[in-house]
DNA sequence: GATGAATGAGACTTCATTCAT
DNA sequence: CATGAATGAAGTCTCATTCAT
């Protein structure tokens, strides 16, 4: 029996290595350089035994995402949680965006541009763990819009839409021209953040 | 003489043609499947015809890239030149880059993520194409809060910023999901750009 | 264990089937004529299993130029080590370079031509293995002039390069016009090498 | 008649300014660098109207080798016609050598390696030329020998053979390692080659 | 004669995937 | 289960030569 578990354990943990690997391998060389020979090099597994956890680079990529938008989800339903006003929620969701950017650079990437280059494929799981996250949103605009501070005319997922968008689109700015932003305009990325945060907070509410 | 210019004339459509077909094999791969072995195929030209025209593959994409910021600093042109109010100005400029997402697809990628995956090696006159469409939306911008409508803590930098990254987020995010939004929960396209504009404008605009 | 051993030895083993299908296809068609196709199809190997053993085609040449030269060095080093006299051995090592030179035409040719078209990117490894063998004709040359049978007026160092580069000079018009010159003068190449050799010896030695 | 003429000279223009550009284009990129396209543009000329001069690239090379080859021969012959002693001859045609190695660092490398790559098809004017130069050092080397200055049991076609040998293994090895030479040993191109010149000299002549 | 656009074979290299051990 | 050697298609780019105008 232990030695079935041990083994599962250590089939886990075989996985993880190569995830991990993945993502090393991602974080150097763009979401697009995802390369076995690294992966496998990097977690120290043979490159015919990555194809016995995945069954193609492709599912390797996947699975990271499912994590990547499980991760927000995560941390999105501890704000969704806490017993603050609708808006400071709204905000702190938005917040989240920002720093779950900056923490784990990868998974953001993958939570916004996965979708790009695979939107036909997606399975089941992988689709259900995106809508969780909209879902969430939707809540959360929801509940502002109940508590009377937003705009009626506003369709909650509409704007969820809206909000989930214009946000990859900041993140994605800051990522690629955040630097030369900030030199050329002196536009520090959290104000150019705050802004946006902002414009969309009073985009939605009442006059 | 009008041989020299038949001749200048038909290098200029081969020019195009290759053009075409790279725009073709990107419409149908993907902006990052671009395949000179099928550019060969579909412009009808041997694969080293194509380096007579080009000096790489990488300058292909430039090309288009150029072009396509062209293109839509172009309509953005025009609607500077309007007289019209300021603020409708701002609705058309948005507008504009809606329009320019449905008629050139192509242009569109290219003008939102080639950024994304050659930040450093922009050469001049691209790194220019690229700043006079920002300049075009700073003016606009700028020109609206002097007159007044637009919140005065708002730095029209920042907020050009702010336009131009929510929006590609936006087009991007109906360009992959938009029809499943649509299936989904009834959202059209445009009801969701509209959305958006509408609350950029609330967003930026004085109460 | 032993399966271990066997498959490096496999190993071992490609590695020399593809230096010596790089041989064959050098011996074919000259220095210049590496080409790895035909590597792969001599070797009975894809093209890329060649990278799994070389990192370029330039590692390939790099490698033999180094075997090459540490065949010649081990040919010096056991004339070094005979005991006969000074005047003897210097006679005898420059006899070994026209039999390296009919023995392996191949390694001959890359001793003496590697350099010619690599000069500047010479690896630590295989800048030593040039040092080596200057350093050894160097010491017999040197120990000819302390035995005060060579003029006192030359520098062994000096004379080390003259003697090679006189040599390989030989060489390769034997190579090259060898027939030729037995053909039209009757000269045959052992006489010419020996009447090189006869002539450099006097050429250093006292009156 | 003197359009003809004219016509002619043109012709003749245009052939030099394609062997120049050729020349320069190999300066540049070495031997093995030569490349049509270049020629054409230095030249001013179109590509196709290269092959109208010369019927292939091959041509060219051989057109330039036999110049240098006979450019090299005038000079020997100039040496050959001043009245001066056997030996002094000897050491200035020797030294000839060097002085075109370093004026017409091109030619040189024609004249020493030319054959080494196309031994086989040596077209007949190529071939005399190549026979002139041996046979002018041919003839110097023999009336120092009949002059009594030389060791008898030398013959002079070897001599001549050996001479020509080590000149240009001397000065192959200037080109490709003088420098290095020079900075680690200190020892300077015209040390080198005069210790070489000295060593021939001794070495061929009586005690 | 002159042009230069076009050709297309061929070179090197990469990498996801397979499979015998 | 695990390995990692082997595969081979695919990709970018070069260049001597040809040929319609």
């Amino acid at each position: 029996m232990s030695t079935i578990k041990r083994k599962e354990r250590e089939k886990e943990l075989r996985r993880e290595a190569i995830l991990s690997a993945a993502t090393d391998v991602m974080l150097q060389y763009g979401l697009y350089g995802l390369n076995l020979d690294l992966v496998a090099k990097k977690s120290q597994l043979a490159k015919g035994t990555l194809y016995l956890y995945f069954k193609s680079k492709e599912e390797i990529l996947a699975t990271l995402t499912l994590r990547a938008r499980q991760s927000l989800t995560t941390e999105f339903l501890k704000i969704h949680n806490e017993e603050i006003g609708p808006i400071e929620k709204l905000r702190k969701v938005i917040n989240a965006n920002f720093e779950f950017f900056k923490k784990q650079p990868l998974y953001f990437d993958l939570v916004s541009l996965y979708e790009a280059n695979h939107s036909l494929n997606e399975e089941e799981e992988l689709y259900k763990s995106s809508e969780e996250i909209s879902l969430l949103v939707f809540k959360i605009i929801s509940d502002a819009r109940e508590s009377g501070l937003i705009r009626e005319d506003i369709d909650p997922m509409t704007a969820t839409m809206n909000l989930w968008a214009s946000t990859v689109g900041t993140l994605q700015l800051i990522k690629v021209r955040g630097s030369l932003i900030d030199e050329k305009f002196g536009i520090k990325n959290e104000v150019l953040f705050n802004s946006f945060m902002e414009i969309f907070i009073q985009g939605i509410s009442k006059k």
